[in-house]
DNA sequence: GCGCTCTACTAGCGCGCTCTAGTCCGAGTA
DNA sequence: TACTCGGACTAGAGCGCGCTAGTAGAGCGC
């Protein structure tokens, strides 16, 4: 930067407006010294500037690797904080790397805040970060934590992808969950509701799963099993998510199982896999971007008044009908 | 800091030497210190140190969201950069988010390295980056540019393929190629080879396409629409990855079209999309965890010696045969 | 007593920038 | 002429650390 200012003849303080796009500089020199920058090859330090300012802009997003409806909610946090002057670091938690890990790298970054994709670390943690940081959580509620929250009412979808299942004529719906997966306990309870609320509470069904495909296949054979034995198949299935409808799907239908014919099956989020199915996939919609976007703005709103109080946002899911939901199968599968 | 240092009576300067773990300092005032600064909540500022130390030991990774081969290239960074006393910083490109901007919030964070996986823009720009920067590609060669580069032998990985289809007995043999996408030149080129040197080279077919799921989708369709019109089904196909070889498993599975009895398919990769059949997808398996070692190495090795030349790591990927591969049909499909 | 080394610790500069409080100059106003 | 005013620009402090060069004091051999 010095040596840019005194190419130009200028004073450091001088550069420093003119990067920063701000008044108080003549046309003339703003483009000179633009150009002697460029020649040289002088791009502002971040690391300089975030000192000197005191504010970083930055927004820390963590977000587990694998989980397809995070890369979604990725793709709608990008142009939102740009949108408000924010940018964004990611940080993964994978196999070998815990949440809190990436968490305190997001933080040791100096992320002013940050906005967790269906956190699954402890509690306490959970909770004492939120006092410490500016906190969003996404999909995941953190009981007496002070932070955001943005979820969609899971009851809400959850009913809506029941009622279209009974009024297409099903009784035996079985429910695989998401065990302690974001959103799974409130999907779980609507199930159980809306299995009452249809006078089905006798067939009810809660399969323990996960929010991955493995556990849409193991769901898959257990059920086959069952067929095996000569217990019949459900005649639809509400997955926990997505990820596990379509492991569920791949693996009925090549058993010869055909979808919707023998068994309707419901995923929930509606992340780009529902189009994997070419009669894609009937499932709940979360909108992501939608969902992103207040994430960001709960951040940025925070951070501009710390006396704020932290809100909850709930959004509508919507059930999208696709081809993997018909009919009961006249005969038992 | 300096709250710290006047609380437990020393001087900031041992702060600095305690938090750095370095020697020369006592062991009681050591505790006392770590105790003291917990108490107030310090945590030592990335930026600030950063600043003053002149090194940031970060490293950039860019990736493409929705790219499930990154994701698994991700989780074998972060171990191997910890090793090596490396933080590593996420960057996605997304559909409104080029790699140009994104790569850009990376250097303008202070990595002192990009590792970029599976780049897709310019190579002009590229190649720009390339000499302003320690850069390591993932998957893509960019002639010329200074980089170090890391992939497998995408020959060899199809030839094992091919030979495998060959040896079940296939003739009509097609490929979906992937476009731009990184190895794809490679793998098409592979494929022509193989065929040839099968004597198949009037058998051979490229359908154009990407590394998508979608991408497979669609090739299905068009498969499909052509057995309507009376051509016959290819025996085999060989995917451009696994993403586009479960779209067209989905899609053909569906149709009412067996895997492997009445087509074989082979994807590449081996990402966790494999296992999402539960006979198991056969791929050509590149083993991400230590590509991603090698690309970590190689950045941190020329970022410790400015003078060292790129290196290029060719791994060898190799078949893994699981149940979407088997004997050509007895009669046409 | 002296010099020596070793451990525990400190003073203070500098990293590259932002920001506040100015200065300077020329045009407009009374 | 004297004055204000606004635009263009600058001086210099300070952001929170790391690092180099140092000091103070204890222990030791001679």
């Amino acid at each position: 930067m010095a040596d840019v200012a005194e190419k130009a003849g200028v004073s450091r303080a001088l550069v420093s407006i003119i990067f920063r796009d701000l008044p108080g500089a003549g046309r003339e020199t703003r483009e000179r010294v633009l150009r002697i920058a460029d020649e040289i090859g002088y791009r502002p330090d971040n690391a300089a500037r975030l000192l000197a300012r005191g504010r970083s802009r930055t927004l820390g997003v963590l977000f587990t690797v694998h989980q397809t409806f995070h890369t979604d909610l990725i793709a709608g946090i990008y142009p939102e904080a740009e949108r408000l002057g924010y940018d964004v670091l990611l940080s993964a938690a994978t196999h070998g790397r815990s949440e809190e890990k990436a968490v305190e790298a997001l933080l040791g970054h100096r992320c002013e805040a940050v906005i967790l994709l269906g956190p699954d670390a402890e509690p306490d943690y959970l909770d004492a970060l939120s006092r410490r940081t500016v906190t969003v959580s996404v999909s995941r509620r953190v009981p007496h934590a002070r932070m955001d929250f943005v979820h969609s009412a899971e009851g809400k979808g959850v009913r809506q992808a029941m009622d279209h299942l009974v009024e297409l004529g099903h009784r035996r719906i079985v429910h695989i969950d998401g065990g302690r997966g974001p959103g799974s306990a409130e999907r779980r309870r609507a199930y159980r509701a809306g299995m009452r609320r249809h006078g089905l509470a006798d067939e009810a069904r809660v399969i323990p799963g996960f929010h991955t495909e493995e556990s849409g296949i193991e769901t898959a054979h257990l059920l086959l099993a069952e067929r095996e034995r000569g217990l019949p198949l459900p005649t639809a299935v509400l997955a926990g998510n997505d990820r596990c409808a379509i492991g569920l799907l791949m693996t009925l239908t090549q058993a010869g199982v055909e979808v919707p014919r023998d068994v309707s099956v419901v995923g929930y989020d509606d992340s780009h896999l529902s189009h994997l199915m070419s009669i894609g996939l009937t499932t709940v919609r979360q909108d992501a971007v939608l969902m992103a976007e207040h994430a960001v703005r709960f951040a940025v709103d925070r951070l501009q008044d710390p006396e704020r109080e932290p809100r909850e946002a709930v959004l509508d899911p919507k059930l999208v009908v696709r081809g993997t939901s018909g009919p009961v199968p006249r005969e038992p599968a």
